[in-house]
Parts: C-alpha cells; structure tokens; sequence
DNA sequence: TTTCATGCAAATGATTTGCATAGTC
DNA sequence: GACTATGCAAATCATTTGCATGAAA
C-alpha cells in the first residue's frame, strides 16, 4: 500500500508539505539526517518550516511509511520498502557504505527463540573500521 | 591491563573525579547514560562538574576503558571488559533485556568476508517487540 | 465548518567550550 | 614548576512545543 494511501486511511491529512517530503525520502538511496532532509525540502520548496518537516517525519516513522534511527546522535531516515538497508560507517574515515542483505537473519531468529524477543533490524548503522582504514592502522 | 595503568601510561593524569567515574562505569552491570553517571558521580562526590564527567568519559571510550554508544539521541557507556553486551529495547514498554552473548560473530564474519569491513559489535542496543508485548498487540 | 497541519518564535535539554584556578606528576 | 584537569558559566545545536493562523476533508 503506498504511503499516500496510509496517510488518508488513518486520518492524517495529505498536504503538500507531507508529500514533498515522502518524495525526498523516497528519492534518496541511502539515508539522511532531519536536517537534510530540511535542507532538501526547502531548496524545493522554500518556506517550509523545520517544525513542519520534524513533526512529518516523526508521523512518517509512527505510521511506518519511513524507517528511524540514529546515528551520531541525530535521527536519520529512509524509506521503508521492504527489505533491508544497512550502512557500513567506518570509525576512522567516516565513510558509508550500504548493504542491502539481510544480514541479521540469523540473530533474529536466535534472540526470538532464546528470549521470545522480536528484533527488527531494518535499519542499522554498523560501525567499524573499513579496509582502507585497517591497512593504514 | 587495568583502566587505571592505561590511564598512566597515556600520560593522563590521574584524579579522583576520574577514579570515580570510573568505579561507576565498572560497577554497574548494565549501560547507563551520561546524565547518570553525572547523578551517581555527585551522589558520591558533590561537587564534580558536568563538564569534567563528560570530558571524562569521552576521555575513556578514546583510550578504550569504557566503550560509548547511543540510544534515544544519549550517550550510554559501560565498561570495556572482554567480551559482548547487547542490550534489548522493546519499543513498546521500553524495557530492556541485556545479552551478553557473541550475537554477531557471523554478521561480523560476513561482512569482513564481503567487504572487507572489520565490524565492531562491542555495544549494541537492539530494538524490537519483546515477547510480553508482542503478544499484548 | 470542523479539525488537523503549518509557521513562527521561543523553549528545551543534552552536550560542548573558553577560561581562570587548582591539582598531578 | 610545568602542564593538565577541573569548575564555572555561557554557548551550541538538534529537536520540541505553544499558539494563532491557514488549509484539507
């Protein structure tokens, strides 16, 4: 079901505001910060107020159109297709990269038999170090 | 090696405050926030500054005495042993279930076969439904 | 026309910073 | 005694909130 769809059905009002901002996490491969996300809505669409965009976002995530998380003690967000998107950071150079496998598989399943515990690892910023960076250290 | 040597032999100096800071970090079996530490800190030694706690730890996850990590836009710390520790977060009911086993090997196994990426699984908080609330919704 | 969303401006709250002083080595 | 760490107070900076106005259903 599309996110357009999800908003109307619960309730929510479609504005453009909300739409541009669908668009822009949809547009983006890869994960971007609230303020990016600011910074992409207002090139478009000037005026937009940062409110606006954070409340979005927030109703985006609650009402599952988009995926949260945090990283570097800001939230970042994606869309929410079906699937999996990680990012790779490393420590060092700071440098992302994105792996779509479902990696967690695994532990899913161990933490759900061990302690009935349901993980969901949609999105997930895995910190280490990359090679570059470990031939260097 | 103890944290207190590392500390030496880095050229740090070695102040009460920071003896203290670390007593808390190592005495408690779980993560806690800065904004904790800087409560238990006081609570012990009145007096002792926000800025010295927070320079202080940021100080010991450098030297790797303590290892740092984020949830809810905070910094949580615990104490740097061998070994793993996972924590649980039910988004629900927002408790949380610690786990001190090797979760991840295999993630970090794949990832380092496939992109070379050494991934640090040292302190992760894993978020999901835990099994109370999963059957309550 | 009712209700929800937006813009604005100000508040929040964790974390950081500059600087003078105090403490370690 | 040299140099680092601390305390203090103020600054930061992402995010949040209250409220009056504007737009969607």
């Amino acid at each position: 079901m599309s996110c357009i769809t999800t908003i109307k059905e619960r309730g929510f009002k479609l504005t453009p505001q909300r739409r541009l901002i669908l668009d822009i996490i949809h547009e983006s491969d890869t994960h971007v910060t609230a303020e990016e996300v600011v910074s992409l809505v207002q090139a478009k669409m000037p005026g937009v107020n940062k409110s606006t965009i954070y409340r979005t976002l927030e109703l985006l995530d609650e009402i599952g159109c988009v995926v949260k998380g945090e990283s570097h003690g800001r939230s970042i967000y994606h869309h929410a297709e079906e699937g999996h998107h990680h990012h790779m950071e490393c420590r060092a150079c700071g440098n992302t990269v994105d792996c779509s496998e479902d990696l967690f598989a695994s532990v899913e399943k161990a933490l759900h038999k061990k302690y009935g515990f349901r993980a969901e690892f949609k999105h997930t910023v895995i910190k280490g170090l990359c090679s570059q960076c470990r031939i260097r250290m």
